[in-house]
DNA sequence: TAGAATCCGGACCCTGGGTCCGATTCAACG
DNA sequence: CGTTGAATCGGACCCAGGGTCCGGATTCTA
């Protein structure tokens, strides 16, 4: 459990320089999957042992970065105005929801890769993604006429994945507004309720 | 290129031992990830060399039981009866694709795992996806009124990615005819045209 | 059956995540 | 301000596992 603080002035200012490091690392190289440890650690004038101290393995590492990049979204869902915040209509949020979860996988493409694919251990066992599905769950639950919250959450969520925003961005050069278009369109067709108004 | 046959009798036998000897692997253990390519090699009674040499790597021998186990499917897909068929209206078309990929990543849950999430390059790069997205995305582009057939065709197969399915169906304990339902249910919905019926 | 081409297989290499422990730095105390 | 014990630093080290190599065995061809 590396999780407690300390108090020493050089190890918070390390962690600091670790997460700094990592975060311009992710940002330059192409892939994910060779920014290496060691790298991150000579990067940020620092051994390897203090690496692993601070954060564990690789995945505290990436979480550390995520959680922190994920900060102000986060505030801006649980406490924020419209269409974000809790006082949106579903049927409003819900599409407001998974934009900003777009958006989020946009501007942290890399990043939200390392994350969701690099680890071994399967995305849907991460802790943000449970606390995006279970919200997405009770704001999909309050749509009347509207059944299987849960999987319909997932498969939203689906969407927005990692690495196939990555590979439209990428490689299909789709440009941002137009796949935050066909997403939102997607996603108002998924909450149409069974019966079409006649 | 390690894709020539070779007239060779023991190369076949080895090459078949290693096949079944992997397949059995992945089926017996709990995660793709811990059976290793020595342990393949060994339970085939094959030194690594020749493993190799067949399949190039990891990703090659995961590839060749892909494709064995997909045949069926893709056979029924391309030259079969309806709904799978080609003679199917686009609108039961996509439904029926969609349940024969859940299907199949229910009967080949891990070795699905395996090839999509295990490989250090996207799943979005694969070949096999590739033929899945173009098909699904043809059959969308005939269903009049629906438009960004591309991205839906995405959005849709994301749905029953195999480390999703492999949550619902093995965290989740969803039942696999209730998650086909589900899944129906929801493409059912993705495919209403874009204004409601007034 | 000789000869050559091909294949076999396990010893070997290398990368990269993760650990360890002596040296070093910090902060509390006298 | 010097001492002292504890926490931290950091790079040498370990290990697993994917992938390579080549001497020797096996199979096809003449």
């Amino acid at each position: 459990m590396p999780e407690r603080q300390s108090s020493r002035k050089d190890a918070v200012r390390n962690r600091e320089a670790v997460l700094a490091a990592a975060d311009a690392l992710f940002a330059r190289r192409e892939s994910p999957e060779d920014v290496t440890m060691a790298e991150v650690a000579a990067a940020a004038g620092v051994g390897k042992g203090t690496l692993f101290r601070a954060f564990g393995d690789r995945a505290g590492l990436l979480r550390a970065l995520y959680e922190a990049r994920l900060e102000p979204v986060r505030q801006a869902v649980e406490t924020g105005p419209p269409p974000l915040g809790p006082a949106t209509p579903p049927r409003d949020r819900v599409p407001a929801l998974l934009d900003a979860v777009l958006c989020f996988k946009l501007d942290n493409r890399r990043l939200a890769l390392a994350l969701e694919e690099g680890g071994s251990r399967s995305p849907y066992r991460a802790e943000h993604y449970e606390r995006w599905h279970s919200l997405l769950r009770a704001v999909l639950e309050q749509i009347p006429g509207l059944s299987d919250s849960d999987f319909i959450a997932h498969a939203l969520l689906a969407a927005t994945r990692a690495d196939l925003v990555e590979h439209l961005a990428g490689e299909e050069r789709v440009p941002r507004e137009r796949m935050r278009a066909q997403l939102a369109s997607f996603v108002t067709r998924a909450l149409t309720s069974g019966h079409r108004k006649s």
